[in-house]
DNA sequence: TCTGTAAGTCCCCAATTGGGGGATTTTTAC
DNA sequence: GTAAAAATCCCCCAATTGGGGACTTACAGA
């Protein structure tokens, strides 16, 4: 039988989420988490199969935790179960090396079908993201690693100069990429720029 | 048998509650959707006594909703199932006339206490929940409604000079807002502005 | 009634941002 | 092995914002 963990901040929907796997009989849940520090703790000592991950978890990303999960569990299949529905997004969780990406509005049965298709060995991306990624593809153009670093640490707050001290690098040239992050984003000002940034979930 | 309609935007997530729903055997679950429109027909159709509802639903928002649910269906019990952790919203949803609210991230015995507790014809208020409403009471002090009109505009992106000319009023007096838009909030600049006001769902 | 507190309006000045050009050196990709 | 992309830095200057007041109006409690 296959082994799955579920990391999802939300425990009530993770507990859901195991009744329906048990349910299928596709799989078996071994473990369930909120946080990335305890799901790669679990997934160290449990080696399951696949692990379930949602995106926003308390502490931190769960897309940026994938390598760390690939190390604890080099065997392990990363399969994303989120609400973002953002070309961005899923495009940062392909990159990362994922099995499947799976929006929480599927339903029953596609799930099933995408959890079977995981086990089997291949990549399943749910058919709503399919189609996001591939009408969104003359889109806003995508954010470098260093430009969206910076684009997180404005919408944190931090002013240019904090910025430049923080990642010590010069003032012009973390205004210089102020300047590209609102020419991509086509934003005129911070304000819209944090605004699109979250929106679009790109922090 | 109590009998519970869940209205969520998240089909795989509504599908995993009412397992869990089922399972407890507090109640039968007679019915999901994933819009208001559906869920408003639902209710006047079978006349649940209680409707797990979500506040980000596809086609607007949940608690705004409230009455026409409570119309459809005068003896309603409305419990929210969300994850939005916020006093503000929290408020708003207990000016609606709730029976319930509970986060996403509540754990399944708690999820079942509550349940027990709304059929019996309680308020359930969680735990998690319940903190932040009190924990909250001295926090930022309450906006008043130009602020809140002018916080609006900032978040859209407009500069000082276009709000002034939008508003028919000086450049000084929005410049002046802006700054005890700051203050209340404790920010320092427009970009934590922008974020405070979409992380607390304050416009 | 008086008073004071909150909301709404406005002014000045320094700091920061926004926008226009670049340039150079790594890194990445074909 | 070359060309494109990313990352780093530079100059200049106008526009906008951030932080310090100040002055009315309105409304509630002593």
């Amino acid at each position: 039988m296959t082994n799955v963990v579920i990391a999802d901040d939300h425990r009530i929907v993770a507990e859901g989420i195991a009744r329906l796997i048990e349910e299928s009989k596709t799989a078996s849940v071994v473990g369930i988490t909120s946080t990335i520090t305890d799901a790669v703790l679990l997934v160290s000592r449990l080696k399951p199969e696949i692990l379930l991950l949602d995106i926003a978890m308390t502490d931190g990303d769960g897309i940026e935790a994938i390598p760390r999960f690939k190390q604890a569990c080099p065997d392990l299949r990363v399969v994303i179960l989120t609400c973002y529905a953002e070309p961005s997004v899923i495009h940062r969780a392909m990159q990362a090396g994922i099995s499947g990406y799976l929006l929480k509005n599927i339903n029953k049965e596609e799930f099933v079908t995408a959890l079977n298709s995981i086990i089997t060995g291949q990549t399943y991306i749910c058919n709503e993201a399919k189609n996001l990624v591939s009408s969104n593809r003359e889109a806003s153009p995508a954010l470098t690693n260093r430009e969206r670093e910076i684009l997180q640490l404005i919408v944190q707050g931090y002013t240019i100069k904090e910025i430049a001290e923080k990642l010590y690098l010069g003032f012009e040239t973390i205004h210089s990429y102020t300047k590209s992050l609102r020419q991509k984003l086509g934003c005129n000002n911070s304000a819209s720029l944090v605004r699109v940034a979250i929106e679009r979930h790109l922090v």
